[in-house]
DNA sequence: GTCTATAATTTGATAGAC
DNA sequence: GTCTATCAAATTATAGAC
C-alpha cells in the first residue's frame, strides 16, 4: 500500500510540528497509523529518511500552491496575504509550528538529510517572495537594488517568529496582529 | 557549592539553545560540568525544574540589561539596535537559538513550569518594546493608539524568525540583513 | 554534595516468520 | 508488507554509602 507510506509522512509531519524532531518516536507514529513500529522501517529504514521525506513533501506542496498563486494574482497585498494564510494554517491545526521553522530551530541536532531539506525550504521561500517583491514597480524597497531579497527574508522571518510568539504567549490572535502589522507597509 | 548550581544552569541553557529541550540529557550536562548525572538531581530534582530555572535566569538577565539601556538611552534607533544585538549574541555563540524562542517552538511538549517561564519571557519583551515605542512622540505607529504593542510584537517576532532563518540557511549574515531591514523604518 | 549502583521505561533498529 | 520478538543503548529518576 502506497497509502500507508503517505499516512506515515502525514503523521510524522504533524508530530514534528507539535513536538519537534526529538519529541516523537516511531511508536508514537505507529499507534496513530495503526501498525507496529517495526513496520515503519520497511517504508523508512531510519528516522532520518522519514524526517527528510516529511520536510521534502512539505516544501513541495507549499511550492505548488505558491506557483499557482503567483500565476493567478498580481496584486502585491493579496499575494502577501495569501502567503500569510499559509503560515496561519499551522496555528489553526492544533497550534502547530511551521514544520521547517521547527526543524530549523533544532537544526544542530538533525541528521544531514533533514537539515538539507530545511535549507531548501527557506531558499525556495525567499526566492518566491523576492520574485514577488521584485516584479513590483515600486514597493517599500526605496531605491536599494538588492533590498528585495532582504525584504523577502524579513517578511518570512516575521511570520516564523509570529508563530513562535503566538505559541509562547498562548494567544493565537497575536499572530494575526503581527501579520497585519507586517502587511501594513504594502497597503 | 552554589557555583555548581550556576554552572548546571549555564550548561543546560547552552544545550537547549543548540539542541532543544528534548535534545539534551542529564548525562550531557554532567559530562560538561564534570560531575555524575545522578548528582544533578541534588540541585534540580527533575528536568522540569532545571529547564524552568534556565529560562527564568535567561529572562531575568535580559530584563536587567533592557532596564539599564532604557534608562541611559532615549534615541529610538539606538535602543532598538541594542535590542537587536542581544538576539545576535545567541547566533555568535556557536549558532545558538534564542533560549525561549527554541522552547516556545517546542512548547507543546514542555512541562508546565518551563512553559510558564517561556510565556513570561515574551510578556516581558513585548512590554519593554511597547514602552519604548510608546514614549516616542511619533514613530511608525501612524495614528492607531494600540499599534505600539503590535509594532513591538512584530519587531520581536522578526528577530526570533531571523535567528531561525539564519540557522536554516546556514548563513549567519542573513540575520543582519533581516535586522537591518526591520530597523530601516526607524532611521 | 557527590558518589556507585540500579531501577523502570523508552528509544531506534534488526531478524526472521508469515 | 506487516507481524512478533528482541536487542543494545539511552533516558529520567531513586536508594543509600561516603
Amino acid at each position: 500500500m502506497e497509502d500507508v507510506r503517505s499516512r506515515l509522512i502525514e503523521v510524522a509531519q504533524s508530530l514534528i510540528q507539535k513536538l519537534g524532531y526529538n519529541g516523537f518516536s516511531y511508536r508514537d507514529i505507529a499507534t496513530k497509523v495503526g501498525i507496529r513500529s517495526a513496520s515503519i522501517h520497511y517504508h523508512f529504514p531510519t528516522k532520518e529518511t522519514l524526517g527528510a521525506a516529511a520536510a521534502a513533501r512539505y516544501t513541495d506542496r507549499l511550492l505548488e500552491r505558491l506557483a499557482i498563486a503567483a500565476e493567478n494574482e498580481t496584486n502585491l497585498l493579496k499575494l502577501l496575504s495569501f502567503y500569510v494564510s499559509l503560515f496561519r494554517e499551522a496555528l489553526e491545526q492544533d497550534s502547530r509550528m511551521c514544520l521547517c521553522g521547527m526543524l530549523s530551530a533544532e537544526i544542530s541536532s538533525l541528521p544531514n538529510l533533514v537539515a538539507l531539506e530545511v535549507r531548501r525550504f527557506f531558499e525556495v521561500n525567499v526566492a518566491w517572495l523576492t520574485a514577488v517583491f521584485s516584479r513590483q514597480p515600486r514597493a517599500a524597497n526605496d531605491g536599494h537594488p538588492e533590498s528585495a531579497e532582504s525584504e523577502a527574508a524579513l517578511f518570512m522571518a516575521s511570520l516564523e517568529g509570529a508563530l513562535i510568539v503566538a505559541k509562547g504567549l498562548g494567544e493565537p490572535e497575536i499572530f494575526d496582529k503581527i501579520a497585519e502589522a507586517a502587511l501594513q507597509r504594502y497597503s
